[in-house]
DNA sequence: ACCACAACCTGGCCGC
DNA sequence: TGCGGCCAGGTTGTGG
């Protein structure tokens, strides 16, 4: 699944290859992928339009146009960014086409049709609710302590709730708890003053090696080029249910946090 | 305010 | 072989 690792290595990738060219044609295959204006509204508001710069926030990934306006992504489950050409036809799964000048397509592919795309003035009105981005300089130890304190809610949820922090979802989280130590089911208040520490550290670190890795294809993640990521082949916990602990050699445990399948250590996660 | 859970989707897998 | 049912999970909406 698309997370803050593979949608940064979308963004990396598309970039060079989007960022100044102008939009000439769009094409929505299916309609219900356009969450903002109509299918008729986008393709008007995006042709013509010139890309300024990629961004992205959380798990969002946000194309800025010249003048005014972005055209936000979201992946959701099984999203996929593809650069084609402009004679390659749509698939089975293609629910929208944005046409460059110079013969540059790109593919929204998306088995499942949870991914959306937004096209607004005001990037709050899809972005407003996200927390800090854990790669960046506004989140600090503190930030995760301040975010934890209180709450009774299982440690794993918080991660994955986006208003806490922007980007984290399933398997990052299992991989950062696992790495920091911590049990998936443990309630984030409770979390002592060195958790907290070894938390921070462990989700910078799980995030930036995902990033590195090209992130993780488990599924049906590809980067704009239809490659899959190398970063599941590093995975301790994650999406390992039944393998042994790469630390202690017990076999890993499964339960579920909140309805989603959770891999971890028992005898390297305590309660 | 906080927390839990159903709903949205499709393809793959399981058991019968 | 075929069919029904379940599972995967990010986000939104609802309700306690």
């Amino acid at each position: 699944m698309p997370e803050l690792p593979e949608i940064e290595t979308i963004k990396r990738a598309l970039g060079p290859r989007i960022v100044g060219r102008r939009i000439e044609a769009v094409e929505v295959l299916w309609a219900g992928t356009v969450r903002n204006p109509s299918s008729e509204d986008l393709r008007r508001g995006l042709i013509g339009r010139i890309v300024e710069a990629l961004e992205r926030r959380g798990k969002y990934l946000l194309f800025r146009l010249a003048g005014d306006g972005t055209l936000i992504f979201h992946l959701k489950m099984t999203g996929v960014l593809l650069l084609r050409s402009d004679a390659d036809p749509p698939t089975l799964h293609t629910r929208a086409i944005l046409r460059f000048e110079g013969g540059t397509a790109l593919h929204f592919v998306d088995q499942r049709k949870f991914g959306r795309i937004w096209l607004v003035e005001r990037e709050e009105r899809v972005l407003g609710k996200l927390g800090p981005e854990p790669l960046g300089e506004g989140f600090s130890e503190s930030v995760l302590r301040a975010v934890t304190r209180k709450r009774r809610l299982p440690i794993k949820a918080l991660l994955c709730d986006q208003a806490a922090i922007a980007g984290i979802g399933n398997m990052w989280a299992d991989e950062a708890l696992f790495e920091s130590g911590i049990h998936p089911q443990k309630a984030a208040g409770d979390l002592s003053e060195r958790e907290v520490k070894a938390l921070h550290r462990a989700i910078r670190a799980v995030l930036a090696r995902g990033i590195e890795r090209r992130g993780a294809s488990v599924d049906t993640y590809r980067d704009p080029d239809g490659e899959p990521g190398a970063a599941q082949t590093e995975f301790r916990v994650a999406h390992r249910r039944g393998q042994s602990c790469p630390r202690c050699g017990s076999s890993l445990g499964y339960t579920k946090v909140r309805g989603r399948g959770t891999c971890f250590c028992p005898r390297c996660q305590k309660l």
